[in-house]
RNA sequence: GGGCGUGUGGCCUAGCAUGGAUAUGGCACUGGCCUUCUAAGCCAGGGGUCGCGGGUUCGAAUCCCGCCACGUCCGCCA
């Protein structure tokens, strides 16, 4: 599908190819800054070659354009030639695009690749906590801009069920005595078990013969001893179970959960072993093998990597080649959503992949993480806030809001479903909305702020035009885009027509927070048409029709966009 | 010691890939707007050496070099 603003683009970049084609250079329009036109083409770069400056160039580029349908005119400025684009036509042709796609308004063409998404991937000993929450929260919005974008998305959590942490886990829920297991309020099962990893993993640090016997459930993990299996799968499944409601809360649905243990099984490691072993990298050290990746500009006190150990088992980044490459065989692009601390992991799985010739490499993601006040989270030293206690902290919290605001006039169960909104809303919203490599230190206030540039505002917006729909008994949406004329309607009817553009800048930059920024200013754009333009009240009944239409419009486009952020729209609030 | 990332008004943040038009917005602060579609809103105002120092360029928040601070990693852990 070509959107307008696509085509106003499509024959600019025409007109400028054709007045320029004595020329090599790569036309890019950029947005022009408000006021100054719709876009821009900056003419610095055709200085030299032109000879002339940039002004000059720009003056005698915005001559040779010829008006249009879309072009209404355009303009040379300091270098740029603005473009204007034909308002009532651009106003005409969007609001007929959005009525006609509704829901699917802004996803783009679909591109017949498929995507798989690896996110979450978290170690089933305990619940998740907030200091990693930006995963979660980062890949399923990926997924939700993905799919918008016109690929084929499969979510994957990978499941750690090999490793040290689910045998700590599964030691201690069988040697220990529940009396001398710290207990937690939550009956969630993730909740509940959490206890007996940390205190296990207390012990193992301080007697060896824990420390021994966890070490003998790894291995005989590895060597596939099906009782060794059963043990850890039993450990891990509750906590699991667990982790998935918290993900099911905040609207994250994992469509496959893949077991570590897959490729052990399978032999596929094994395969990955063998073939590692015969590059010119690789080295024995007392019997253990590593590649040497010194050549492959990784520094540092040890450049070796050690995919297998001298008794012979795998190691957690070996296992992982071998997923990859499994990835690699059933999808056309790869993202990965990974905490900060597996740069190196990573780094050294992709120079792997290379040199056993598969053919994708993942696109990674990091994220830097969430600490408190004091310092880092952990769940082994149980200094964590749990994204439980966050999520019903929220909830709470946007509880008292709509009480103090409403509670004259809703029921307690209406409150409850708007807080229920409105506080998950914030924890997503909060943690796309800013860069993914940013430090976040987490503090209440902060966090659980309701106004500006904040969940609330945003479903605000979209209730509010809402609540004028529902005045309104005519379904029939007409207008007469002659009618919109107010600067505030042109304003928010070009942001509106600007949706496909940010989905398809969030896809291709894996910018997820975009959206975040398209969503605030559409809101912010809407309070200003709501201030300036009656709707109910207009007495010209064309205009009052046409403002109905763009009202409708608008919460179409912040419900599609929330709805890519995982955030539910409130009718009332 | 080395790698990677981050540093933008008191606090948080956009812009950095592809150098270019007055550095984006929010919180907090000051003042104004509810007999008109929900004031979780709107308007106005003050507040900036874009970490520091060099360089490239007609032009640098953006590119290059050096330094500083913070985060993170440098396990036969995951």
């Amino acid at each position: 599908m070509t959107y307008p603003l696509d085509k106003f683009k499509n024959e600019i970049i025409s007109q400028l190819k054709k007045i320029l084609s004595e020329y090599e250079c790569e036309i890019r329009l950029e947005i022009s800054p408000e006021g100054m036109g719709d876009f821009a083409f900056p003419c610095f770069s055709l200085a030299p070659l032109v000879k002339k400056s940039p002004n000059d160039i720009a003056e005698s580029l915005a001559d040779k354009i010829e008006k249009s349908k879309w072009i209404a005119k355009a303009e040379a400025n300091g270098g740029y030639v603005n473009f204007f684009v034909d308002d009532e036509y651009l106003i005409s042709s969007t609001l007929r695009s959005i009525f006609e796609m509704k829901e699917k308004y802004g996803h783009l063409q679909k591109k017949n690749k498929k995507v798989i998404i690896e996110h979450t991937s978290a170690n089933p000993n305990g619940p998740l906590h907030v200091g990693r929450a930006r995963n979660p929260i980062i890949g399923d919005t990926l997924v939700r801009i993905f799919k918008a974008a016109g690929y084929d998305v499969e979510s994957q959590f990978y499941l750690d069920d090999m490793g040290k942490q689910v045998a700590i886990l599964a030691w201690g829920l069988n040697n220990l005595d529940s009396k001398n297991v710290p207990k937690s309020e939550y009956d969630k099962p993730d909740h509940q078990n959490v206890g007996f990893y940390q205190a296990a993993n207390e012990l193992m640090e301080k007697d060896e013969k824990v420390a021994e016997e966890i070490g003998e459930i790894v291995k005989r993990s590895e060597h596939g001893e099906s009782k060794t299996i059963e043990l850890i799968h039993k450990a891990y499944a509750l906590v699991l179970e667990g982790i998935n409601k918290s993900l099911h809360r905040i609207n994250i649905q994992i469509d496959k959960y893949i077991p570590e243990s897959t490729f052990v099984r399978d032999k596929s490691v094994e395969q990955v072993i063998n073939k590692l072993k015969k590059t010119k990298y690789c080295h024995e050290e007392d019997g253990a093998f590593y590649l040497d990746l010194e050549s492959f500009g990784i520094q540092g006190r040890n450049t070796k990597f050690f995919f297998l150990r001298k008794d012979g088992t795998t190691l957690y980044a070996t296992r992982d080649v071998a997923y990859h490459q499994w990835k690699a065989k059933h999808a056309d692009l790869l993202i990965n959503v990974l905490g900060e601390d597996h740069k190196l992991e990573s780094r050294q799985v992709e120079i792997a992949l290379k040199l056993l010739g598969t053919k994708i490499s993942p696109r990674v993601l990091f994220y830097a993480f969430v600490s408190l006040p004091g310092g880092k989270m952990s769940t082994r030293r149980a200094r964590v806030v749990y994204l439980d206690e966050l999520l019903d902290e929220c909830i709470e919290r946007a509880y008292r809001e709509v009480e103090k605001r409403r509670g004259s006039e809703l029921s307690e169960g209406e409150m409850k479903k708007i807080a229920e909104m409105v506080g998950i809303g914030s924890l997503r919203y909060n943690i796309i909305k800013v860069q993914p490599e940013k430090d976040i230190v987490f503090r209440w206030e902060e966090a659980l702020n309701f106004e500006g540039n904040a969940v609330p505002f945003i479903q605000y917006a979209h209730a509010r035009a809402c609540s004028i729909l529902s005045k309104i008994k005519d379904e029939k949406r007409d207008f007469d885009s002659n009618t919109l004329k107010h600067d505030s309607e042109v304003k928010l009817m070009k942001q509106l027509a600007r949706f496909p553009l940010f989905i398809e800048d969030a896809s291709s930059g894996y910018k997820p927070h975009i959206i975040a920024n398209y969503l605030y200013e559409t809101a912010s754009k809407f309070n200003q048409f709501y201030r300036d333009c009656p709707v109910l009240s207009e007495k010209n009944t064309m205009l009052g029709k046409s403002r109905i239409t763009l009202v409708d419009a608008t919460r179409i486009v912040l419900n599609n966009a929330l709805e890519l952020l995982g955030i539910s729209a409130p009718e009332e609030m």
